[in-house]
DNA sequence: AACTTAACGTAC
DNA sequence: GACGTACGTTAAGTTA
C-alpha cells in the first residue's frame, strides 16, 4: 500500500466555510463563523479520512505571477469581505496550533503550491488526495492523484473527470483554454462554451491540434472567432496551467500528522468562544483545591463560621437528590466568600445499602449555624441558578434567603450573546477553568438520587468547585453588567423575579383530577371512533400520526391534490388539509383526530402525570434565562400554551380550579405590543388612538377600508387585526396574503394603506433596522440587549430574518420588561397590604392569581393599578381583570 | 437504547 | 424565502 498524502486547498475551504455557515461572533463582536467552519471541516476530514500525511495550502496576499502575464487576471473578483479577512489570522493560528504544515508562498496561489506538492509526492511514491472542489485542480488528477470534494462527498478520479468534462484530466487545460473562466476572468475564446470546446478538443485532441488543422473547420462565425482569438486561447491556457515547481521547503516526511498543541488551541477557542471545541481538547486548568475543605464535625463547623464572619457576600450551592427542586432532599451545602477557601458540609450521604454515612453533621445544627448568614440583609447571596437553591432551602429547612441575590446564570443571560451555553461548567471552561462535571462527580451513576451515593470527599471537591466557579463568574459579570448597560435591569428586575418565580413554582396551580379524567375518557372514546372512521375512509389501517404514511394515503392512494412541499415530502398540515376538506371526507376527519390527539397527549396526559398526588397541584418551571427577547418560558409542563381558542381546548382550561373558597383572577394587558410600538414609534395616529381609548383594530380597519367607524364589519376588523399583529412581527405582503387567503396584491394594498396611516411605524421599522446595523444589537426600553449579527450578511433570507428580529425584539422584549415589573409590583402590594392573593402564572401579557373569594373585590383594583402603573409609556397601559372559578374563558 | 431531526400544533 | 417568541409530542432516522 502506498502512503497517502492529503493536500487541502485552504483558501477554498475558507470561502466555503464563510458562505456555508450562518454568521456568528464571539462576545467581543468579532466574527467567527468562517473559523468555526474551517476548523470543523478540517477536523472532520481528519476524523473521517485519518490521513497519515497532511498539509494545507493558502493563497498568498497581493498579486501573483499570473497578474504579470495578464493584468486583468481575477479582475472581477470582489475583494475579500472584511468580516472574513479578520478571521484569516485565526484560521492560520488553528492550522499551526494543530501542527499541520501551512504552505504559503508570495506570488503564487494555493493551487500552484498543491501542484508542486503533488509532483513532489508522486516522485516519492505517494498517492495524493487533493481536498478541494475547485475544478482548476482537476488538471492534476492522474492514476495516483484524486480530488476529494468534501462538500459533495465525491471523489474525482480520471474516469469521473472524463464523465463530467468529456476529456481526461491532461486535456482539461486545452478545454479551458477555449472556454475560459468567468470567475477568474480568464478570457478563453469568446463565444466558445463547454459544448463547442468539448467537440473541438474531442476531434483535434488539443489546442495545438486545433490550430494546426484550423483550415478543416467549416467556414463560420465560430471559425473566425477561434482564429482571431488564438493568442487569447494560449494565454488562457498558460493562466490556467498550475505552476508545479514552487520551492517547498523541507521534506514530505514533515507532513506526517502529529498531535495538536492543546494549550494553543485552547487559547484560540477561548478567545473565539468555541465552547464545544474547547471541550474536545480539555486543557482548561482544574480548580486549585488547596483551600477546599469538608465540614465533618462541630469544631470544623465553628471554624467555618468564624471564617465567614464579616463576609459581604456568600456563594452558595446546594447538592440534592434530584433535579426537581421541589421534591429534592438536601445532601450537602457548599459555601465560600472569596477565592481562597470553600467549604462543603455533607448532610445526607449514604452508602450502597442506603445507610447514612458517619462523619456528617446534623442538618438542624448546620442550619442553625448558617441561619444568621442566610437571613442577613447585609450579605449578598451569589449562586448559579439561585431559584433552585432558594426552593430547596425553603422546602427542606423553611429558610428564606434574605438580602440581595446575585445569580450568575441570569448575569450570563443578560451579558452573553444569545446562542451559548449558560451552564456553570461551560461558562467556567470558556474562562479557562475546568470544573468537575456532575456526570463525572457521580461517575455516570444514573440513579435519581445518585449524588447521595458519592464519596463525601469527592462530593466536597465537586461542590466547592461550583461555588468557587460561581464566584469567578460573578467577579467577571458584576462589572460587565454595568458595561453592557444592564446593571439596573439585573438588580431591579431580574433578581427580584428570581424569588418570585421560586414562589410561584412552589405554590403551583390546582387541577381537578375528576374533570381531567372525564375529559380523558371522553377524548379516548372520540379518538377511537375517529380512528375507525379514518381507517374506513382510507380503506386500511395506518399510523395517522405519521405525516409520511398519511401523505401516502392522501396523495397516492386517494389521489388528492398535493399542496406545499416539505423537506421530506408533501405537507399534511392544517392549511393543506383544510383545503382538501371539500374534496373528500378524510382530511376533515384527520384534522379532528389531530386536534383531539394533541389535546390528549400534550395536555391531558401530561397534566395528570405531573400532578402532585397529595395536593392535586401542578408545578411548572418558569425559565428565566432561555428566550432571546427577555420573555419567560414555562416547561414541565408548559403552562403558557394551554389551549384557549377552541371549545375543546377551553374544556382543558376548565380543569384548572382554585382552592376551596378561592377564585382565580386573571389580569391581562390589552394590546401591550401595539402600545409599546406606539411608544417606540411615536406615531401620531397610534398614540392618539390609544390615548383616546379607541378599539385599535377597528380604527385601523376604518382607515384602510376608508369607511366610517360605524360601517366596519367584523370581517374588516379581522383583516385589520391581522395586519396589526403582522406589523409587530415584520410581516411581508406575502405573509399577510397567506394569513388572510387574499392575493398578494391586495395584501400589499393593505400594507401600503397601513403605512400611509401610520407613517411613524414605518419610520420606526427603518430606524430600528439601521440602528441594529450600526450597533450590531437592539435593546428594549429597559436596556435589555439582543445582538443581531446577521443584520448585514449577504444572504438575503438571513438578513431579512435579522431585520424582522430587530423590529420585533424591542417590542416583545419591552412588553416582557413591563410584565416583569408588574409582577414585582404586584408581589409588593400583596405583601404590603397583606392581601389574600398568590401569583400563580405569567403568560407573557397576563398574570393569574389565586385569591380568597372574600378578597376578590379588594384585590382586583389593586392588581389592575399595579399592572397599569408598572411603567409609564406615552400611551396608557390598560389591564382587563376577570375573576372566575376556573381558567376557562 | 439513546439521541437527533422533522413535522406538526399549542400559546402570546 | 416569505410572521416574532417559546415548548412538547410523535415518527423516523442516526449513533453507540
Amino acid at each position: 500500500m502506498k502512503k497517502e498524502l492529503y493536500l487541502i486547498d485552504g483558501s477554498a475551504y475558507i470561502y466555503r466555510a464563510y458562505h456555508a455557515l450562518a454568521p456568528l461572533s464571539n462576545s467581543d463582536g468579532m466574527p467567527t463563523h468562517a473559523v468555526l467552519g474551517f476548523v470543523n471541516m478540517v477536523n472532520r476530514l481528519i476524523r473521517e479520512k485519518k490521513p497519515a500525511y497532511l498539509a494545507i495550502a493558502f493563497d498568498s496576499r497581493g498579486p501573483v505571477f499570473r497578474h504579470d502575464m495578464y493584468s486583468d487576471y481575477k479582475a472581477n473578483r470582489p475583494p475579500m469581505p472584511d468580516d472574513l479577512s479578520v478571521q484569516i489570522p485565526y484560521i492560520k493560528d488553528f492550522v499551526t496550533g494543530s501542527n499541520i504544515p501551512l504552505l504559503e508562498l508570495q506570488g503564487v496561489e494555493a493551487d500552484d503550491i498543491i501542484a508542486s506538492a503533488v509532483k513532489k509526492g508522486l516522485a516519492q511514491g505517494f498517492k495524493v488526495v487533493i481536498v478541494s472542489g475547485d475544478k482548476d485542480l482537476l488538471q492534476l488528477v492522474s492514476e495516483d492523484v484524486v480530488m476529494w470534494d468534501p462538500m459533495k462527498a465525491k471523489n474525482m478520479d480520471r474516469e469521473e473527470v472524463y464523465k463530467k468534462y468529456g476529456v481526461y484530466p491532461e486535456k482539461l487545460l486545452d478545454l479551458y483554454a477555449l472556454i475560459g473562466d468567468s470567475s477568474d476572468n480568464i478570457p478563453g475564446v469568446p463565444g466558445v462554451g463547454p459544448k463547442t470546446a468539448q467537440k473541438l478538443i474531442g476531434s483535434y485532441g488539443s489546442l495545438d491540434g486545433l490550430y494546426n488543422n484550423i483550415d478543416e473547420l467549416k467556414k463560420s462565425k465560430m471559425k473566425e472567432k477561434i482564429i482571431d482569438n488564438r493568442e487569447l486561447a494560449y494565454l488562457s491556457k498558460d493562466l490556467i496551467r498550475l505552476k508545479d515547481d514552487v520551492e517547498l521547503t523541507g521534506d514530505l516526511s514533515e507532513y506526517a500528522c502529529k498531535p495538536v498543541e492543546g494549550e494553543r488551541l485552547a487559547e484560540l477557542y477561548t478567545e473565539l468562544g468555541f465552547s464545544n471545541l474547547l471541550k474536545t481538547i480539555d486543557t482548561a486548568k482544574p480548580v486549585p483545591a488547596d483551600g477546599f475543605s469538608t465540614v465533618r464535625d462541630s469544631v470544623q463547623l465553628g471554624e467555618m463560621i468564624n471564617a465567614l464572619r464579616g463576609a459581604e457576600l456568600l456563594v452558595i450551592d446546594t447538592e440534592t437528590t434530584s433535579l426537581n427542586a421541589r421534591t429534592a432532599t438536601l445532601v450537602g451545602i457548599s459555601l465560600c466568600k472569596d477565592l481562597k477557601n470553600a467549604w462543603y458540609i455533607p448532610l445526607a450521604h449514604i452508602d450502597e445499602s442506603g445507610e447514612r454515612l458517619s462523619g456528617q453533621l446534623d442538618e438542624q445544627e448546620v442550619i442553625e449555624a448558617l441561619r444568621p448568614f442566610l437571613l442577613s440583609e447585609k450579605i449578598i447571596k451569589i449562586g448559579h441558578n439561585l431559584k433552585y437553591d432558594i426552593t430547596v432551602l425553603k422546602q427542606q429547612t423553611g429558610i428564606t434567603l434574605e438580602g440581595e441575590l446575585a445569580d450568575t446564570l441570569i448575569a450570563a443571560y443578560l451579558t452573553e450573546s444569545g446562542d451559548r451555553s449558560l451552564k456553570l461548567d461551560d461558562l467556567c471552561r470558556l474562562r479557562g477553568l475546568r470544573l468537575t462535571s456532575f456526570e463525572e462527580a457521580v461517575a455516570g451513576d444514573k440513579r435519581e438520587n445518585s449524588f447521595a451515593y458519592v464519596d463525601i470527599e469527592e462530593a466536597g471537591k465537586y461542590s466547592c468547585e461550583d461555588v468557587y466557579g460561581a464566584l469567578v463568574l460573578w467577579q467577571e459579570f458584576e462589572p460587565l453588567l454595568k458595561e453592557k448597560g444592564v446593571k439596573e435591569l439585573f438588580w431591579q428586575i431580574e433578581m427580584p423575579i428570581v424569588s418570585i418565580l421560586a414562589e410561584m413554582e412552589t405554590t403551583g396551580i390546582c387541577i381537578d383530577e375528576v374533570v381531567l379524567r372525564q375529559l380523558s375518557v371522553e377524548f379516548t372514546e372520540r379518538l377511537d371512533i375517529a380512528e375507525q372512521k379514518i381507517y374506513a375512509l382510507a380503506g386500511h389501517e395506518f399510523n395517522i400520526n405519521s405525516p409520511k404514511q398519511l401523505a401516502v394515503v392522501l396523495f397516492e392512494e386517494l389521489g388528492l391534490p398535493r399542496g406545499r412541499k416539505t423537506k421530506t415530502g408533501y405537507s399534511t398540515d392544517v392549511r393543506v388539509l383544510e383545503k382538501l376538506a371539500g374534496k373528500h371526507d378524510l382530511p376533515a376527519r384527520i384534522l379532528q383526530f389531530r386536534s383531539l390527539a394533541k389535546l390528549q397527549s400534550t395536555y391531558i396526559e401530561k397534566l395528570s402525570k405531573l400532578q402532585d398526588p397529595l395536593t392535586g397541584r401542578i408545578h411548572t418551571s418558569f425559565n428565566q434565562a432561555v428566550t432571546a427577547t427577555g420573555r419567560l418560558s414555562s416547561s414541565d409542563p408548559n403552562l403558557q400554551n394551554i389551549p384557549i381558542r377552541t371549545e375543546e381546548g377551553n374544556r382543558i382550561r376548565a380543569a384548572f380550579v382554585p382552592d376551596k373558597n378561592m377564585m382565580f383572577i386573571s389580569a391581562d394587558y390589552s394590546q401591550i405590543d401595539l402600545r409599546v410600538l406606539a411608544h417606540y414609534s411615536q406615531d401620531e395616529a397610534l398614540l392618539q388612538a390609544f390615548r383616546a381609548g379607541e378599539d385599535i383594530h377597528s380604527r385601523t380597519a376604518a382607515e384602510i377600508f376608508m369607511v366610517s367607524p360605524l360601517l366596519i364589519t367584523s370581517e374588516m376588523r379581522r383583516v385589520a387585526k391581522s395586519i396589526n399583529f403582522g406589523i409587530v412581527y415584520g410581516m411581508s405582503a406575502f405573509g399577510l396574503s397567506n394569513q388572510l387567503k387574499i392575493s398578494r396584491k391586495d395584501a400589499q394594498r393593505f400594507i401600503d394603506k397601513y403605512f400611509h396611516l401610520y407613517t411613524g411605524v414605518q419610520k420606526y421599522m427603518k430606524d430600528i433596522v439601521d440602528q441594529a446595523r450600526q450597533a450590531g444589537y437592539v435593546t428594549t426600553l429597559l436596556h435589555r440587549r439582543r445582538s443581531v449579527p446577521e443584520i448585514d450578511v449577504k444572504n438575503k433570507a438571513q438578513r431579512e430574518f435579522a431585520e424582522r428580529t430587530a423590529i420585533n425584539t424591542p417590542i416583545q422584549g419591552t412588553a416582557a420588561d413591563i410584565i416583569k415589573l408588574a409582577m414585582i409590583r404586584c408581589q409588593q402590594v400583596i405583601q404590603e397590604e397583606n392581601l389574600q392573593a398568590k401569583m400563580l402564572l405569567q403568560i407573557h401579557d397576563e398574570l393569574v392569581f389565586e385569591v380568597a373569594e372574600s378578597a376578590v373585590e379588594q384585590v382586583t383594583p389593586v392588581i389592575k393599578r399595579a399592572m397599569e402603573s408598572a411603567l409609564e409609556l406615552d400611551v396608557p397601559l390598560v389591564v382587563n381583570v376577570e375573576a372566575g372559578k376556573s381558567l376557562a374563558k
